[in-house]
DNA sequence: TTGAAAGCGCTAACAT
DNA sequence: ATGTTAGCGCTTTCAA
């Protein structure tokens, strides 16, 4: 490692030699958890402020034994999904005088293997963890560790009991057959499926399942296909399904990421949207209101989720008990299920 | 602050103790800069994964003098701009064996003030600091403390001499210009300026005043709105044209986020894209390619930015000379404009 | 090749 | 109310 000409900082040392008094004096004016004399206190602010003084982070967590920061684990930092996420975390965290410190675990350039966590025990007080971007024996470590643990879109692994957070993808897939079948009278809805690797996936599928049966409509297999919440899967997927005939009244893209392959595999075979065939999504992500048409779907609260995630390692941090969470969705009608909105 | 339970982790003494060294020979197994008998380091090593060992950053940071860590400043991380560019950055701060410290400095939750930046010489060895997300003053006091400094979009300012990063505004717009008067004959150009905060904006139109010019076409100051960077505002701004009766043959939206706008308001005045109005757009984001029409618009090397900020970064730790730089643009051609790309 | 020991800048317990 | 001091876990001289 190369070395670089070091940038003298501004130390404790420093503010209490100018303002006359011991370095304690100064953490407790810093801090404010000591009392100190008013008189002395503007002495040292005086000097903080001339000496534009901040307190070294690293000397700051050696001594507090914690790092003061976060950290985010995610498999794939440039998925749209994350945009509001990370909104919501970093605004949380940085309200918590935190820093937030983030690392993709996606394939690395070469494209090989999965890189391995870069954040643990030694440099964050909490972890999100959002879903596959970690092995559950690493997991497990930091876990059994005490480490403040806070997962995202996935429940916790064996026993371990890691509070989770997730939306309600059940009651969003509901919502998407009710008004399909109530309001525009569809009958033969499909139904993109996620990643095995996704829990959502398989919330989604079993929502989907229960609510046709709620509404009396058999539930056709070939009616179920794999879109991996991804366009071009996606766009693979609803080809195959057109070229070899099938026909359906409405296509459930799996997430919002995945619809403009959808619209784009309708639109290639001379089919229109809504009036051919509805389209609905899931995420209200920063795409569906700008598709065309504009997409029907239900909005996760990501941005919600992220504030939430964060607030729960604090609560975690301070030992009390730390419940998961199913946030509410809501679902949002725009044009693609052929509705004006 | 309340006490939590602290973690118990693995120091180096513990390695030490099971290895039967020295705490500093751990170290010089750990770091790898200093010979180590074989047979030691193996013992070493073995201790290292029983005790599942991982160097405390905090302590290694206070006696190295450096954090290790990198900062990003953003003004609003939540753009679908900063995507790519997290991805390009985050990938090359982890193959940097560093950490990514992120801070946004957009509006706080109550609307009111900019919160302050979290960032500087306590926490990181180096930022990258996107436009607008820090003021001069602060900029230069950093400078002047011998922090590693990179600028995205912005130059630098008076005479700091901090390298910056920023794509071919110039050669970007003459591109689109060249293209919609050579290949569509186009001559009445709408151009959507953006916010004066950013230097693309001046950059962009420039190109635009000289690239008209050099086609002999005049400058219709009534063709120049503003647009900045945004959807609504852009919208507002066409919505205004259409409805005072202006015509144009084409519109160039300042970036793709503002395309969306821009297209709604077409739309909603009855005007087909790119029968009746060509569009072109600035970036190449994430949406670009999914609206319809598909956009036209010129591509920002977004992600290799990202990388390229933390190459400078690095280049500026070891005190080597680092040059400001233009990445080239690219010029991506598809049906906003009337080709049927 | 290895160990002992001096810091790095801060906090908090302990004196006063 | 304030100062003194012992760590926090690591890196890096300096000696051996």
């Amino acid at each position: 490692m190369t070395r670089r000409k070091s940038v003298r900082r501004t130390t404790i040392d420093d503010v209490a030699k100018l303002a006359g008094v011991s370095i304690s004096t100064v953490s407790r004016v810093v801090s404010g958890n000591a009392p100190v004399n008013e008189d002395t206190a503007t002495r040292v602010q005086r000097a903080i402020e001339e000496l534009n003084y901040k307190p070294s982070t690293a000397a700051r967590a050696l001594s507090d034994r914690r790092t003061n920061a976060f950290g985010l684990l995610v498999s794939e930092i440039a998925a749209p999904y994350y945009l509001y996420l990370l909104r919501g975390i970093e605004m949380a965290v940085r309200e918590a005088g935190l820093g937030l410190l983030i690392n993709s675990v996606g394939m690395s350039e070469n494209q090989q293997e999965k890189t391995r966590p870069f954040l643990g025990e030694h440099n964050t007080d909490g972890i999100i963890v959002s879903s596959g971007s970690l092995p559950d024996e690493e997991l497990q470590r930091l876990h059994e560790l005490g480490l403040p643990l806070v997962l995202l879109h996935r429940t916790s692994p064996n026993g371990l009991s890691i509070p989770s957070l997730n939306v309600d993808n059940q009651a969003g897939i509901k919502a998407i057959i009710d008004h399909l079948v109530t309001v525009h009278g569809h009958q033969r809805i499909a139904f993109l499926r996620g990643p095995e690797s996704e829990e959502d996936s398989y919330w989604r599928e079993l929502g989907y399942r229960e609510a046709l049966q709620a509404h009396g409509l058999p539930i056709d297999p070939s009616l179920i296909g794999y879109g991996g919440f991804d366009e071009h899967i996606s766009y693979t997927m609803v080809s195959e399904w057109l070229e070899s005939g099938m026909s359906f009244d409405a296509i459930f893209t799996g997430n919002d990421e995945a619809a403009p392959g959808v619209l784009n595999a309708l639109y290639e075979h001379g089919l229109r949207v809504p009036e051919d065939v509805a389209v609905v999504g899931f995420d209200d992500d920063h795409l569906a209101s700008r598709l065309t048409p504009k997409l029907t779907t239900v909005r996760s609260p990501i941005e919600q989720l992220g504030k939430e995630a964060v607030a729960q390692l604090l609560s975690l941090m301070e030992g009390k008990p730390t419940p998961s969470k199913i946030l509410p969705i809501e679902f949002i009608v725009r044009q693609s299920c052929g509705c004006s909105g």
